[in-house]
DNA sequence: CGAAAGAGCACTATTCTTGTGCAGATTCCT
DNA sequence: AGGAATCTGCACAAGAATAGTGCTCTTTCG
């Protein structure tokens, strides 16, 4: 199921944060570190949650973490190389698309043999394999970019 | 929330068949009424439930019913002219997607007073109102036409 | 050595989804 | 007219998932 719950949310609101501190940095040296503490006091999330997807986003290589007395997150990598899709699977879990198309041209009809039946084949299957590809093709530095009309975020150049 | 749920794929999926029934008839004459009980044989799906999705569909104007024996339900009208966003609005609710912007630049930042904590600019907002447009923007009838890629489902001219 | 901050674990409550059953109203067919 | 098929409407139960909170341990800086 397609579903973007709170703790994606959260993660998100870090994400964006981290992106605009990285982007405050004159140029490709040393972007501070920020703690959870200081994101929870800026934005009205519980910490608790929040430090949750925070250490998701750490596990999953999207962060940097360092430990101790002055510690924090960092974005373990540029935002422009970092894809929604990537944030989303990692707070949420892979969305377990089996992929049956790409086998080619079998029939007219596709040659899938339970193909009425077939869940890969569901509408609602097509709209998340869909929806999948935007996402991967979305990165956290245009979602920080708060000039980007949200309609125009999936459109073409980000 | 951002979420399809199994109503959703059960809505979804009778609209498809529904629209492959009104496909194959001639030319824009009487397409046949197609039962809960027909569609419920054809697919793996509770018929209570697809019977509630159908029903939802049905008060949500994109379904004619027709009452009694060899009752059943017809698009209400063209598959080309029922958007997904529509689709979904009425078989999960609407989006309750609380304009903020278009108000013109009021300054270089936006105006929006309450900025940092404002729910319509948190990324997930931001995303949902992206997903939303489009959603308008994809028609029944691209989503029936099982020949079109999921990934390309929302590119261009659907 | 103490304070700050991330890491890990367990628990609860509320909400939502999913699924099912039954009775009523309407229309077609015999 | 009567029976059968079909949509309509309401209420209920079980299970899962989300959302939220507390406490403790480890690591690091000052």
């Amino acid at each position: 199921m397609l579903r973007l719950t709170k703790r994606t949310e959260y993660g998100l609101i870090a994400l964006v944060h981290l992106a605009d501190q990285a982007a405050a940095v004159p140029e490709g040296a040393a972007p501070e570190v920020v703690s959870a503490r200081a994101i929870g006091d800026q934005f009205p999330v519980p910490r608790r949650l929040l430090a949750e997807a925070l250490k998701a986003l750490q596990q999953g290589g999207i962060l940097d973490s360092t430990r101790g007395a002055q510690g924090g997150y960092r974005l373990a990598r540029p935002a422009t190389e970092i894809s929604l899709g990537e944030i989303v699977a990692v707070l949420e879990g892979a969305p377990s698309l089996t992929s049956c198309a790409g086998l080619g041209a079998a029939g007219a009809d596709g040659g899938c043999e339970v193909e009425p039946v077939c869940p890969i084949r569901s509408p609602l299957a097509r709209l998340r394999s869909g929806i999948w590809t935007l996402f991967e093709g979305v990165s956290l530095q245009s979602l920080a970019d708060r000039s980007i009309d949200p309609a125009a975020l999936f459109s073409n150049a980000n």
